[in-house]
DNA sequence: CGTCATTTTGATGGAGGTCAATGAACGTGG
DNA sequence: CCACGTTCATTGACCTCCATCAAAATGACG
């Protein structure tokens, strides 16, 4: 409605808009997308947000701000996920997301889509999937951040690694798309311990890894480090 | 709907998970509604399950087994919470639910009632809230198992007491549903530490708890312990 | 009363958070 | 091009909090 601040607008800063336009769009789908620079804020904690996105492209992360100031990251959004769930029941954002890039996403269908009147297999499901994916993150990220903190980073990194691999990409090596102090956040850890995580890695000769550049040596070997966590998908549907 | 719920039961603290499921109840056979005793499952993990199911009354929880047999508790699911929405999408159970004491729980719709069923405020809606409410509680429990462990036991004691308010009961004084040791792996803590939690608030004057029986005696003092934590919901929406 | 499960209490050690300093990468402006 | 500031990653020193081990206390129940 009227807020402050608007939660998603369509112009943005700089960039041509609405660049490009995906092929099946229907005609339900008001938004062909939306641009978004690292930094930018797709919507902050208590705005008004009128549908959920969809992320097309880039990386975007959910945080939430305690009292104190610093931040405590909920999730890493990438291509496929679903963001904005709470516009389907109480239309205000219960965390804020950036995007940590370049970033891209798509409006959903509103709510009006589970009243039943289009062909409804497409976006209800769609949003069904993508709230049920995100039920199984938080479990799984739930599960993370109990036991030792060298199983977390080994499964963040298996997991990220199996993402890379549905992406067509390589599994042992990749670019991670946030900085140490979000992934620390993640996983529940002081950046210093996520640093010396990365020391002790590399040491045990599991992997290289060149600030945000990771090259996993060893999958064997961060498997069992991860097995004495916990197993789970981070994204597995 | 909003049935009135016979109060908790008192007495067994649950015995050893006597996890076997009985024979001839199949996950599936549950109609108008199934009354599980304490220490029944619901469905074990890997179980295949068809619809969702509404908890009508008492208390379950749904854990997962880590590889050396201890197990974590994902959630503590009471009146009015949906269980299972596994059901909705991949048809198998992702983690365990048993009942820490008598519980009724009905199903409810299955996918189906996505597909083009007319009147939208239907289970359709249902759904979709609780999976939004498991949402929401996934998160604050995230964010609950971080920060130090007072204010993790203070949020608790505090959100519970708001639901017994709405449930018309006391704020103040109530019965806990579950074991130290449940509550303890759902706060992700040792049991020993849960139970110097409750003997330091008990030094301090900020309640009395004998075993499951607590009373509040310092709302305010609680509040400001758990402000340390995070605020955030345990099931509002 | 004896057995078993749960809770409580005590003692100990270690994992990881905090504080602080250094180093590397990257502008920005002179 | 270089000095400077800023941000982020790394490394070190320290110390707290909490898990772990162990044992006693309480309670449930036959």
């Amino acid at each position: 409605m009227n807020e402050r601040v608007v939660p998603i607008r369509y112009g943005h800063p700089h960039g041509p808009a609405c660049s490009i336009r995906s092929p099946g769009t229907r005609p339900d789908q008001i938004d062909s997308g939306r641009i978004l620079q690292a930094g930018d804020h797709l919507f902050h904690a208590g705005d008004s947000i009128s549908a959920p996105c969809l992320v097309v492209g880039g990386v975007l992360k959910s945080y939430v701000s305690d009292e104190d100031g610093d931040e405590q990251v909920i999730g890493l959004h990438m291509t496929g996920d679903i963001v904005g769930f709470e516009a389907l029941v109480r239309g205000r954002a219960s965390c804020a997301i950036v995007a940590l890039d370049t970033a891209k996403v798509r409006k959903i269908a509103s709510r009006a889509a589970f009243g039943g009147q289009t062909e409804v297999m497409s976006d209800s499901d769609v949003i069904l999937m993508g709230m049920y994916r995100e039920l199984l993150r938080l479990t799984h990220l739930l599960r993370m951040n109990r036991g030792p903190t060298e199983g977390r980073l080994a499964r963040f990194l298996l997991d990220y690694g199996e993402l890379q691999v549905q992406r067509g990409c390589s599994r042992e090596e990749f670019l991670l798309p946030m900085g140490r102090r979000d992934l620390a956040r993640y996983l529940g850890l002081a950046t210093e311990t996520l640093s010396r995580l990365f020391g002790r890695f590399r040491d045990r000769q599991l992997l290289e890894a060149d600030n945000n550049h990771i090259r996993i040596l060893d999958l064997d070997g961060l498997e069992r480090l991860a097995g004495m966590t916990c197993r789970g998908p981070l994204n597995s549907a």
